[in-house]
DNA sequence: CTTTGTGCAAATTCTTTGCACCAAA
DNA sequence: TTTGGTGCAAAGAATTTGCACAAAG
């Protein structure tokens, strides 16, 4: 288990210190699109000596060797996402949270644009997910009476 | 024409002041989606008053009324869109200019997501420009002679 | 023993907030 | 004369930088 995670970091060109398998093995378990953040807040306790400034530079590190994508959806922070296979990103304006979105292939456009040469497209989607539309639109079927 | 520009900030609920003019003159003359600070910078002679919170305020205001667009390809400032119709941004990584990219159609996608409610999509493209790209062929092809 | 990685503290940058003054309805 | 707009200065938050020490090849 670690033995493959070490190896998929080395084939990436990137020596496997402690930090950066620890990094590493948060965003392939969690495909939550953490944070800086959110993950030295979870890895920390585990590595105690952890900075912050490890962190940035991991994922910097990471994003260059393509082991890592860097998700701008989010207006406030940076956000990762160490699933690099194509997909787009819904953020949901009420809980926040971000959903990997598959392309069914049609989508995957933008390979190719006259002239240019295309390194990465990004789709970035918001408005309401699942959940909390459900939520709406209950709401708004049987209102909160006011006095 | 400034009659022009005043009617269509009203007609989107927005009191056309000096500074919201100039703001959204800025960007209908200039599709460079600038930031902050090339409109702050740009407007800033001829209203010596002008404040940078003025213009954070304003485009708030503007990307709330729908009449600008909020554009988050670049990872260190936000950037404003004046045009609202619906294109795609393109990034050159080595002049970092944005540019704008039309849809066919065809791409213009999630509009529907089983249960979800989508408010708005963005799709940005990062890679080499026309210009660059070509640069960096010519530049291979007569490569520099090194002694 | 030389290169690379880590982590602290300080600096930088972008953006927001609080508040007083000004302008328009 | 009340509401809304502007702009200064300060605060806040995210990220970067400089540097010294530690670890690994």
């Amino acid at each position: 288990m670690t033995e493959l995670r070490k190896k998929y970091l080395v084939k990436h060109g990137i020596r496997p210190s402690l930090q950066r398998m620890a990094i590493m093995d948060y965003l392939l378990d969690h495909h939550t699109h953490p944070t800086v953040d959110e993950i030295y807040t979870a890895i920390s306790p585990r590595i105690p000596t952890l900075s912050r400034t490890t962190v940035y530079n991991t994922l910097k590190l990471f994003v260059s060797q393509g082991v890592a994508l860097y998700i701008s959806i989010d207006d406030r922070n940076a956000r990762f996402d160490g699933v690099i296979d194509k997909h787009a990103h819904f953020r949901c304006k009420d809980c926040g949270r971000i959903i990997d979105i598959p392309l069914s292939g049609r989508e995957e456009l933008f390979t190719e644009l006259q002239g240019m040469i295309v390194d990465y497209t990004s789709i970035n989607i918001k408005g309401l997910c699942k959940l909390c539309a459900k939520q709406k639109r209950l709401s708004q079927a049987q209102p909160i009476l006011k006095y």
